[in-house]
DNA sequence: CGGCGTTTTGAGAGAGCTCAACATCGGTGG
DNA sequence: CCACCGATGTTGAGCTCTCTCAAAACGCCG
């Protein structure tokens, strides 16, 4: 594709990461005085647009929405491509405007949090306010894990490089969902992942159970 | 190399991304009343390590620092290569321990910021915990994009991508550094982006000028 | 003028993507 | 209980793309 796949649409073509493994939900950084609002998407609809002022920031309940940026040139290019439980326009709380367009990718639901109401929390309640700086820094966390693993080229040390990030007790890792899904967190394509296994557990390097791989330690 | 290449080192075979494009400076974010203490390392030398206690965070003032897990199998996994500019450990604030090691990959320079008083200046100054929020807000958007990019395949719709994003005024991108330094950055070797550039200059989809590259709209 | 790093172009090979076929598993309904 | 069906899992073959290795022009600075 690539030359001839075109200059309409910008890194589209790729799966979306599925939704983070590591979960933060709402409660864990929300004030508890501030509500939210439930918003319900059709396919194609914008959350908000670029330029248009900021009214808060959200949290995608269900479907996924895509963060776009379209340069003079009609050229489109997608920023972030936000599954179920992330948060969308963090920084929208401390800009004026938006900066990028958000566009439901399928029909989605989200919840809208009060920029005002936030801010206002977290200068009243300074726990409030450590919350959600912790809910930020460990989002930092998570996309430089996974931004190094993007820099890893081969499939295998790229399958390295998870299992031993995710290897909770030191050895065993549970795989969460389909291996399709894993694979699409990894930036493979699902037969590419599951020939790397494949040649790992041929090669002794790991152990595969039902819904388990097993690191085997170098002797 | 990929499986010749193997269990010991994960990762570390691609170039670091250089520093950031969108400076931000520990004026933007630091609290004024907490002094920062330099510290220099020797290329080796650990910063900290995985489950020692967490005195603060730190920012690279020069060299690079690695960030890196190891898993009980003995292999190493690279969670982040950060380069001056960045800051370390943000979640340690949140955090009684460290989750990871931090090595010198080079002799290198840090500021350290001590976790009991930025915490306690953000709780008596919310402006402080703001610029704070703000600036990993910020961080948070960068790495998304950041992230996407490294989804993109082929050389040029990521060429197409970063340049949609860093369009200053929709049309021109002026190439900070060198071309050699800008292949880092989009995860692409020199050739490949030398290659590239000049085919989308040879089919009229860009203009190269000096040290700028100019978007030519589609009719 | 003589290095030194960037920029450029060439040729080759490897790795993953694509397309395709098939096996396997779980649920559904007759 | 069994046949059917869809999605996941698996393997095969070919192709395209980038990486790698290599070499040469170009620009810059002492």
């Amino acid at each position: 594709m690539g030359a001839a796949a075109a200059p309409a649409l910008i890194g589209s073509m790729w799966p979306a990461a599925p939704s983070e493994r590591i979960t933060m939900a709402a409660k864990d950084w929300l004030p508890p005085n501030v509500r939210a609002a439930e918003r319900l998407l059709k396919a194609g609809q914008a959350l908000f647009r670029l330029g248009s002022r900021t009214t808060g920031l959200y949290e995608v309940a269900a479907g996924t929405i895509r963060l776009v940026r379209v340069d003079r040139a009609g050229r489109e290019a997608v920023i972030h491509v936000a599954a179920p439980g992330e948060t969308l326009a963090e920084a929208s709380l401390f800009s004026p405007t938006y900066h990028c367009d958000a566009i439901a990718a399928t029909d989605a639901v989200v919840r809208f949090y009060p920029k005002a109401a936030l801010l206002a929390e977290f200068k009243r309640d300074p726990a409030a306010a450590q919350a959600f700086m912790a809910m930020l820094a460990r989002r930092i966390m998570q996309l430089r894990a996974r931004l190094e693993q993007r820099n890893i080229h081969t499939a295998r040390d790229r399958v390295r490089h998870y299992l031993a990030l995710n290897a909770a007790d030191g050895l065993t890792v549970v795989v969460p969902g389909t291996l399709k899904d894993l694979a699409a967190e990894l930036g493979l394509t699902h037969e590419a992942l599951y020939r790397t296994l494949a040649d790992m557990a041929a090669d002794g390097e790991i152990e595969r159970g039902r819904k388990t791989i097993k690191l085997i330690p170098t002797i």
